[in-house]
DNA sequence: GCCGAAAACGTTACCGTTACCGTTTCCGGA
DNA sequence: TCCGGAAACGGTAACGGTAACGTTTTCGGC
């Protein structure tokens, strides 16, 4: 099973490596007769050109996809559905994921330093640390999430759902509902981000009616099933009179659901959720979970969009918002405790 | 922002491009002194080498894994441990992430054909088409999924849990609970492989007790929540006499426990569940979902390393079955009815 | 002091493809 | 008939590394 050269094709067909070069390229002047001959080798010969030669003649462009936390189904989705998307882009574009493991993130890091790496998308949050790290790369960048630091960065676009908005939604249906002990599950928010922004909407609904939110009812936690249950089980046994609660990913809510079943409480009879995201599962959970569906693959396919317009033509950032959808399902009801 | 060449940093060190070569190839023929002022300009300069420079010159190996169903989150799971297992592997090794899309597939096809990738691994069960497309194609391969078809080709290894041992497992633990009328939703066996298997392990516990299987309790659905959900509901209206099922997909055993809900009956007072493939999730069901937890980590680890037994050491094929675990939880008890 | 081996380093020819310039061929119009 | 230009095609120098091979230097042993 040999493997074919560019030269072999050229010398089979009679032609110049050129040609050979210009049919692969769907370059203009060429023959139409010689065009399909070549074409006809090619396919005879399951020939693909060897991708190294042509990365390092013409320089390809790589873009990075870094991804935190992807043990959390939203995220691992939302980065799958933008590496797809990446791929079906006309050209040389190289997608690389990265992992945000200590390692693998420094090595990105250096790539981009030595303008490896064209372009970045970050899904899912960044720590403080790799923030610092990121200060000062000149390449274009995307977020799929809101903060306040990297959009002052000079070459960085955002997309993300209006995270105010939806949480204002939120805490609206849930004080509709007659619901005012309304727990939520963060995590680690930092000013002018994401979730800070969800949690200043959910405040303002009570502040436009008049009230002024508990904060004690306020915890922090690591989005994922386990981090949920646990922080669930300790929370409602200490504040029996909590009524509801936001879970600002579904993978806590998910948990939560769990760990008041362990309580002996039921949702939504005693406790209304509302979950954040929309996984799959949120279909199907007992009883179907209340979220906020973020558009996975409109979010994908901005945020390439993003970057290629960045990369390519030079376009300024821009900063987007996407529309949310409230899911209104089985795990809310009308608030039975006054 | 220049980028640099091996050429640079040579000329900067006051040496020549191979020495600086042999630094970052930590090769033993150069001097402590050099090495050291090299590296640090190496540092200095965020280095990093043009892979595609490398790649064109030691013909770099590229080992491609082929995913098929990415919905499923065991699959897609097992999918991205097997990544990042391929990425920790000492050197010049560069995984490719092949959707078993139309087109995605035919290019790694003409790929591997053309000896640019040079090992798969494949996750998830293939369509006989693609078992034909791949039939020929003279690079090792390991499947995760066992099949007489592609175990019978010369360099193909495979590693999975023991499929016929786990099966019959669980339909001792039902049988032994009472049930006898058991439901089973598979998928598209194919005589010899994984799912062919599970069923006839399931099978043989009945005939060992003297009973025999009443197949048409039998039914073939998709592995996806929504699936599973949908083949339930038609499948319990029509056979309220079923007492359990098996499901061989956690994601149908979900869908299941959602469409049983909806039938209002009660898992596991009316219908004992089992499921397959311990997803994460399955812990938090409600109720907790009973299924047979297949190793991931190990899985993983061990399919890269069969690969690369093939690759480099010429290594004979071998099929190997790692122990799954039964993992007993709420979803079952007690049958009821007889 | 000389020899020879080993250590340390340099020269240079590739790897497969593309792109810059050519060159050749063909053809319509003056 | 000749000319000019477009269409079609070819020769060849890069791209940035690596490695085979050649060269110089060092140094211990006799």
């Amino acid at each position: 099973m040999k493997v074919y050269t560019i030269r072999d094709i050229a010398e089979m067909a009679g032609v110049s490596v050129t040609t050979v070069s210009r049919v692969l390229n769907h370059r203009p002047d060429v023959n139409q007769a010689t065009r399909k001959k070549v074409e006809e080798i090619i396919r005879d010969c399951h020939f693909v050109g060897n991708s190294n030669a042509r990365g390092l003649k013409q320089g390809n462009e790589v873009i990075g996809v870094v991804i935190r936390g992807r043990s959390n189904p939203f995220l691992s989705s939302l980065a799958e559905a933008i590496l797809d998307r990446a791929d079906t882009v006309p050209d040389n574009f190289v997608t690389e994921y990265i992992d945000e493991k200590d390692d693998e993130f420094q090595t990105a890091v250096r790539m981009t330093r030595q303008n490896h790496v064209k372009g970045l998308i970050f899904v899912g949050s960044l720590i403080d640390d790799r923030v610092r790290a990121i200060k000062g790369m000149d390449v274009p960048m995307v977020f799929t999430t809101v903060n306040a630091e990297t959009a002052a960065l000079p070459r960085a676009s955002s997309i993300a759902v209006d995270d105010r908005a939806m949480g204002r939604l939120v805490a609206e249906e849930l004080l509709s509902l007659g619901h005012t002990r309304i727990a939520v599950f963060g995590s680690n928010p930092v000013a002018g981000d994401s979730l800070a922004m969800r949690f200043s909407g959910f405040c303002e609904a009570f502040a436009e009616r008049g009230l002024t939110y508990d904060k004690t009812l306020y915890r922090e936690t690591r989005f994922s099933y386990d981090a949920g249950y646990e922080v669930a089980k300790v929370f409602f046994e200490e504040r029996p009179d909590a009524t509801a609660l936001f879970a600002m990913s579904d993978t806590v809510a998910v948990g939560a659901i769990r760990a008041l079943k362990d309580l002996g409480r039921s949702v939504p009879g005693d406790v209304s959720i509302v979950g954040f995201d929309g996984i799959d599962i949120s279909r199907f959970m007992v009883p179907r979970l209340t979220t906020v569906e973020q558009p996975v693959g409109e979010i994908a396919r901005r945020s390439v969009n993003l970057l290629l317009d960045m990369m390519e033509k030079r376009a300024a950032p821009r900063h987007i918002l996407v529309e949310a959808l409230f899911r209104k399902r089985e795990s809310i009801a009308q608030c039975s405790r006054t």
